[in-house]
DNA sequence: AAATTGACCAACCGCAGTAAA
DNA sequence: ATTTACTGCGGTTGGTCAATT
């Protein structure tokens, strides 16, 4: 057989679009299908990826504050490389975000350590981080609530709004956190093209139901999704609904 | 003003666990 | 019971931006 060249790097605004869109279709579970149908041309995993990291609405963006800082060198204490369990501690951070900050954090560590060691310079090089075995106390954590925040369970659970889109893209001009910020506030309006598009995708939708995803995600009712026993993932109420897509590719006005 | 360095972030890869066939 | 496909996790790398020299 031969092997499909799937698209590498970096995401772009478009890409973003389409993946927001499907997701808000098919839940965030099905990642290869989503792959597939999307005509992304991306992996599942690399799709999964993205919106674990990058597009899940409630991601936090920007600087770790004090407490969170805290709380990931006591986990971390706790629990070592446990990024995702860690990670599940902290709503709005990423097992990538948190990762990346313990790495940054310890290489400031063992430069000081080694300046420490090296007492030729002055000692006053303050870490603005707390020393770590203090203990932080009441996190609320149900243990057994360890659900992570970027488990979305499905579509109705997106809430586009606040999805926060990093700095590059909003260097392009229109960041995703405007796109939806737009969606938002205007949902009779549209006037650019990104806020077009994702309406496009969800106009071309309609077939699939009564009232499929508005720009708000909502879900009536009567979708297709229904919640399982725990409420967490929502699935299809049909497989008839996705053996349309297995068959084939997505509808070309999906793929675009 | 240009070059260098460091910090931060996004994305890929490989592996392991799990569910479905 | 076994195989296969998919998902999730942790480790790692590469790119970009800001600060410093």
């Amino acid at each position: 057989m031969v092997q499909q060249e799937f698209r590498k790097g970096p995401w772009t605004e478009q890409e973003d679009i389409k993946l927001v869109s499907f997701v808000g279709l098919f839940g965030d579970r099905r990642w290869d299908f989503i792959a597939k149908v999307s005509g992304l041309n991306r992996t599942g995993k690399s799709c999964r990826l993205r919106w674990v990291n990058y597009l899940h609405p409630g991601l936090k963006r920007g600087k770790m504050t004090p407490q969170e800082e805290r709380l990931v060198l006591e986990l971390h204490a706790k629990w070592g490389n446990r990024w995702s369990r860690i990670a599940r501690k902290l709503p709005g951070r990423t097992d990538n975000e948190i990762k990346n900050y313990w790495r940054t954090y310890m290489r400031k560590k063992a430069q000081e350590t080694k300046r420490v060691a090296t007492p030729s310079s002055t000692s006053s090089c303050h870490s603005s981080l707390s020393s770590n075995n203090q203990a932080v106390g009441s996190h609320p954590s149900k243990e057994s609530g360890e659900e992570s925040f970027y488990d979305t369970g499905g579509p109705n659970m997106i809430d586009p709004t606040e999805i926060k889109i990093g700095k590059e893209q909003g260097e392009q001009g229109y960041s995703m956190d405007d796109i939806w910020k737009d969606i938002a506030l205007s949902e009779e309006n549209v006037q650019n093209p990104v806020h077009a598009s994702v309406r496009h995708i969800e106009e071309e939708c309609s077939f699939f139901g009564p009232h499929l995803p508005s720009p708000s995600w909502e879900y009536s009712s009567d979708s297709l999704w229904v919640m399982d026993e725990e409420g967490k993932t929502f699935l299809p109420s049909s497989d008839q609904f996705f053996s349309s897509f297995e068959h084939g590719a997505a509808p070309a006005f999906l793929t675009g």
